[in-house]
Formats: C-alpha cells, sequence, structure tokens
DNA sequence: CTCTATGCAAATAATTTGCAAGCAC
DNA sequence: GTGCTTGCAAATTATTTGCATAGAG
C-alpha cells in the first residue's frame, strides 16, 4: 500500500489529524529523497504550501513518535519505514545525491536473527542497516 | 592494538600534531560511550582539561575526516571505528544507556558480501550496521 | 622556525517553547 | 463544540567562521 495512504490511517488511530500540511508532507516524503526538516520546509513552500517552520519540525517528531519515518544514519533526514518491521530498516543511501529505497535480502535477515539470539547479554530489539554507495544515475 | 594509540598514528600520518587536549580526547572516546560535541566539553572540563567548545568541535570533525571516529545513529555522538574497514561498522548500542561496541559476524559479513555483488546497477561503498536494544545492565 | 591548533568573540543555523487563533472531525 | 494543529514571536541550543596567539615538531 502507499507510504501516504497508510500514514494517514495511522495517524488516525494515533488520535491525530489529517491537514493540508500533512498531507503534502506525506506525498512529499513519499516521491523524494531523504530531506531534513529546512529542506521539507523549503519544498513544500516551492510547491505552494506555506507551511512555518515550526509546523515542520512538529510534524516530523509526530512521523517519528509514531514509527511511521525513520532517519537516515548521521543526519536528521527521515524517509518512509516499511511497514512490515517498525524497528528494522534495511536502506541502501546514495552517497553522492541521496537517494534511498528500502531492500531486501533473506540471507541478512537470516544472519541478523542468529545474531539476534547470540547477542550475549543484549536485547536486541531492533536494527538498523545501510548499504553506502553510488546509485546508477550518480555512477554514470 | 589501542584506539588512541593508533589514533595518535593516523593523526601523524594525516600531519596533524599531538596536542594534550586531543590526547584526552582521545582516551575519552576510547573509555567512554559515544559521546557528542557538548557532552565531551563537559566530560574534558571536568577532568580538568579546560579546552574551548570550538576546538572539540574542530577535534570532532578532524577525527571524523580521518575515518577515525564514527557517528551514531540519528545523533552527533562518534565512536571509535575499527581500523580493519573504515567504511563498514557493526555497531550494538544500548537505547537505554547509550553504551556502544563493536561486534563482528561471519555470518552477516558473508550475506552483505553477496548482497553487494548483487545490489543492481549500485556501487556499495560501505555499510553500517546497528543492533539497537538494552544492554546487560539495563535489562536488569 | 614553520605551520597547525587553540581561545575568544561573534555570526549563523538549528531546534524548542509558549500562547492565541484556526480548523478537523 | 472540543481538542489537536498551526503561526508567530522569541528563547535556547548547536555549529561555523575570523583572527590573533600559543605550541608541537
Amino acid at each position: 500500500m502507499r507510504f501516504s495512504v497508510q500514514a494517514e490511517e495511522a495517524l488516525r488511530r494515533g488520535g491525530r489529524r489529517i491537514t493540508p500540511m500533512r498531507r503534502a508532507l506525506l506525498l512529499l516524503l513519499e516521491e523524494k529523497k531523504p530531506l531534513g526538516p529546512r529542506e521539507l520546509h523549503r519544498e513544500l513552500r516551492r510547491r505552494g504550501v506555506l507551511v512555518d517552520r515550526v509546523s515542520v519540525y512538529r510534524n516530523v517528531a509526530t512521523l517519528l513518535s509514531l514509527g511511521l519515518v525513520h532517519r537516515v544514519l548521521g543526519s536528521t533526514a527521515v524517509r518512509p519505514c516499511a511497514q512490515r518491521s517498525p524497528s528494522c530498516h534495511h536502506a541502501i543511501v546514495c552517497t553522492s545525491c541521496g537517494a534511498a529505497r528500502e531492500f531486501r535480502s533473506g540471507a541478512v535477515e537470516k544472519a541478523l536473527a542468529a545474531l539476534r539470539v547470540r547477542a550475549p547479554g543484549f536485547v536486541v530489539q531492533g536494527h538498523l542497516l545501510e548499504l553506502r554507495g553510488l546509485c546508477q544515475r550518480c555512477t554514470a
């Protein structure tokens, strides 16, 4: 299901409301690469959604707290979470243009599951895995 | 080899100098959990190293640029890199107290290596993997 | 002695908070 | 109508920059 649609449902379930700016924000996150608060703000305004900077901060915080987005390592940029597992993320991020997408790998998941059991004295709650490299377009 | 020792060598190789504050900073990073600039500053002062906040920023930036430390997820805190691979990090981080350590897993590395080959159109340069959970002390 | 590192001051940028008014439901 | 949301103003906090001086090699 599309991210923006399921995110709206999750917001409703959480007692939050669907406002024009939230809708615009979700659509933006859905179609663009990971963006931070200031970039989201700029892009929203460019699209004619004249929203305040502070509201972007607040909404990003809301989405984070509901587990609908997650931060990319080492930055404040966020991207949609796959619904299947709110605490486990596998992303592949371009170090040149910042584009990101999720990926699945049975082998990696299996290895991580095994690790989870063996982690000595550690209760594993989730994990984050990012492959970093150059996407097709940036390679050319 | 101890982090602080190899870090000093790397600094020298990079034409950087070994100052009292750098020595103190490296020792601090070696023994404590991941800390951000302000925490590092506070802790250094507590230890009697009366350094300026700005210098901490500059030195953290230096260590990052030399690949001697890396940031942990979603924060500006840094921790020592394992020397073996500057672009690949496997850390296990406590979501309660912030303690972190590295781990190795042959299974995970093998799976990632396989992935590296199959990543369609993507030139993989490295990866970051963080397990998040509760450490032994925080579980009790 | 040469060149990097540091302290200090100050400019910028990022993020948070309080409150009144607006709008989703 | 009720309560979550937003805008606006302003406070805080984080980070960067310029420049003169100190100190490592």
